[in-house]
DNA sequence: ACAAAAGTGTTCCGAGTACACCCATGC
DNA sequence: GCATGGGTGTACTCGGAACACTTTTGT
């Protein structure tokens, strides 16, 4: 989370904890999961680092719009059909070291051609592998972030989030392989997936550089469902 | 969640939202699911009617802390060795007609003989299909606190928060099927639990009633473990 | 003796897994 | 013609589900 410090409204002002929402923003681009980082510049305690947006709730809004007004201010992306999930809300007494913050995290799904750098301010899509230690408790929220990605595209449709609205099984299977930090047997991949009927063909097919063309696909239903897939 | 008005500190009178934690307690006894609930009073808004124990999370407290201190002074039950969980949080902005209160909700599991009627606070335990409409948003918290028991118990060892340290095989079974809604067979039951080695024989037999006397078992581990149950 | 819950094995089926070759295209 | 990713079927194995009778006790 981020709290502005502007007027004389500093969270240790006040005689409760306020409340702010933090966002992790995921995305799957050429097999590699990134997460969405904005700066943090707030000596002296943490000075020049990154940290997941985060911001406070105002008071005629839920933590959940908080959460979707904070990313798409910071990532400029409209979410308005992205997969967004409340994660757990952090209360530690020492996470933000200027008050009395708790933080209602959220985990949003961004397609790859969706999520792009927003240089002005300063916000990137940082490869997991080269994340740096976070402010405030983000390194937390990003570890309960992951295990949630794995964990729900293990047994839901929510892959659909994580991709354009037409893909190749290739693509796909490619997706669940990084998420998951494993690989899957074609055919086998295949079968599960039609067996399961969330996606169908859409007929069109898309060559791309020297091979066979792909068959595009698209999802049956673009909202939650619960099914079995690993 | 409940707000006390002591001083002249109610919701409405702060910049932000208030946190409060509300804690939905569930035993299993004698075959039945039941919740802890305490009375509400508040007119105009809510008159005799129930809801489940909450209140403010104090600043120098976490949410959890909060959930345990309330749910103990409220049900006079010791959680120290009882499982607890993050359940969600609820910030619809007329969740509370008085404030802007967002409220921490977590799952605790009591063990039947922990599990007694505060006369004194009101507080009593209700089956679950004798739950008046509550209080506050606590009907929705109710089920999203069932679901949750639902899936975790399908997945976890979480039942061993829900019996007392020595159970029988029965026992355990009628725990399942009770809150889970279904039957298992008596033969793959016990060869599933067996085969999955989360409880352990004391050696030990019960004997009730006019039948054959039970093996007492025990959980290896009174811990949060990860297994697939059903 | 009988009522009441405990305890115990086998068969069947479906899902998961392992595995290898041909196809359509761009260069 | 060759490199690249796309596309396809079969055999095996293991876990889940269905299913009925005997045992031990209290009354």
């Amino acid at each position: 989370m981020k709290v502005k410090a502007k007027k004389n409204k500093k969270p240790h002002d006040l005689k409760f904890a306020v409340i702010a929402s933090d966002v992790c923003l995921f995305t799957v681009v050429s097999g590699e999961l990134k997460v969405l980082l904005t700066p943090v510049n707030r000596p002296p305690y943490f000075s020049n680092m990154l940290g997941l947006p985060g911001g406070l709730v105002h008071p005629a809004e839920t933590a959940e719009e908080a959460a979707l007004r904070i990313a798409e201010k910071k990532g400029g992306i409209d979410l308005s059909d992205q997969y967004v999930e409340q994660l757990y809300t952090f209360s530690r007494l020492d996470r933000d070291p200027r008050g009395r913050v708790v933080a209602v995290a959220y985990l949003v799904l961004v397609p790859p051609h969706l999520a792009r750098n927003n240089e002005e301010l300063g916000a990137r899509w940082v490869g997991i592998k080269h994340v740096p230690h976070l402010a405030y408790d983000h390194d937390e929220i990003l570890r309960a972030a992951r295990e949630r990605l794995r964990t729900k595209l293990g047994y839901t449709n929510a892959a659909y989030s994580l991709l354009p609205s037409e893909f190749t099984m290739g693509e796909l299977q490619g997706l669940y392989e990084c998420v998951l930090g494993r690989t899957f047997d074609k055919r086998n991949f295949r079968k599960k997936i039609a067996g399961l009927g969330i996606v169908k063909s859409t007929g069109k097919k898309r060559t791309q550089g020297a091979s066979r063309p792909a068959e595009l696909f698209r999802f049956a239903k673009r909202s939650l469902q619960v099914v079995e897939i690993v």
